[in-house]
DNA sequence: CGGCTATATCGACACTTGTCAATCTATCTG
DNA sequence: CAGATAGATTGACAAGTGTCGATATAGCCG
């Protein structure tokens, strides 16, 4: 996996350019790609639904590990491409490490998908 | 690749359950999974665009493979990937295959992602 | 028919990715 | 401090993916 450099999604979505407006660039489609892989993924999925679903919105790797069905690297290893690419936050409290969605995150991308 | 089956779009945006409503199913995951990860690719992304800007919004695959700067079987190969995922039709006329995007498809995904 | 042109398919190869077991780090608690 | 617990990191490995060159297929035209 390339964890080479973290993802701002602000540069992604930086403002307005919806995908089938125009040609997209070389780089923008590279950018647009590497937060789409973050979620194209059927175990992130599921944790971003089962974050969102949980109490508070939040929730911390050992409420996830077992609904999941993956060990516990596994998680942890999927909440860092998360968070890397500007879905999660993280958010250490104590022993635990809570996990949330960036407010406006997946709307910021499905706003680059719209035809209209 | 897998391309052991086709990938229904309506299976996936079959009406009305965004990612963050509820706790989506394994199985739910894992098909819009598949349907992210046709999108999830720069070369993909920049067809997608490309389809969409060209004249009456529809290309052949020499008017894409130059500009894209990939071999003709690489743009064969992610154009398959795109029709097989319900992006894109095929329509052959003659000698030129012309590829154009399904009506709302990328839009039906984005309902999927949305928050609110 | 025979050659030309546009696409598709196949086989191979390097690179990426998802997963796990083992280990490390940090924090809480006695 | 010692032990326990939550989580991160590392290393390894199988499976998946993007790309290409070579070849096959199919439609046009002389």
């Amino acid at each position: 996996m390339s964890f080479t450099e973290l993802l701002p999604l602000t540069d992604v979505t930086a403002c307005c350019a919806p995908l089938t407006r125009e040609a997209i660039s070389a780089d923008g489609a590279e950018k647009l790609a590497r937060t789409l892989k973050a979620i194209a993924d059927p175990a992130r999925l599921r944790l971003i639904s089962m974050v969102a679903a949980h109490d508070d919105a939040e929730a911390c790797v050992c409420d996830l590990t077992e609904p999941l069905g993956l060990g516990q690297p596994t998680v942890s290893h999927h909440l860092k491409i998360l968070v890397d690419a500007g879905i999660f936050t993280r958010d250490k409290r104590g022993t635990w490490a809570y996990y949330k969605l960036v407010p406006g995150a997946l709307d910021s991308i499905a706003q680059l998908l719209i035809t209209v």
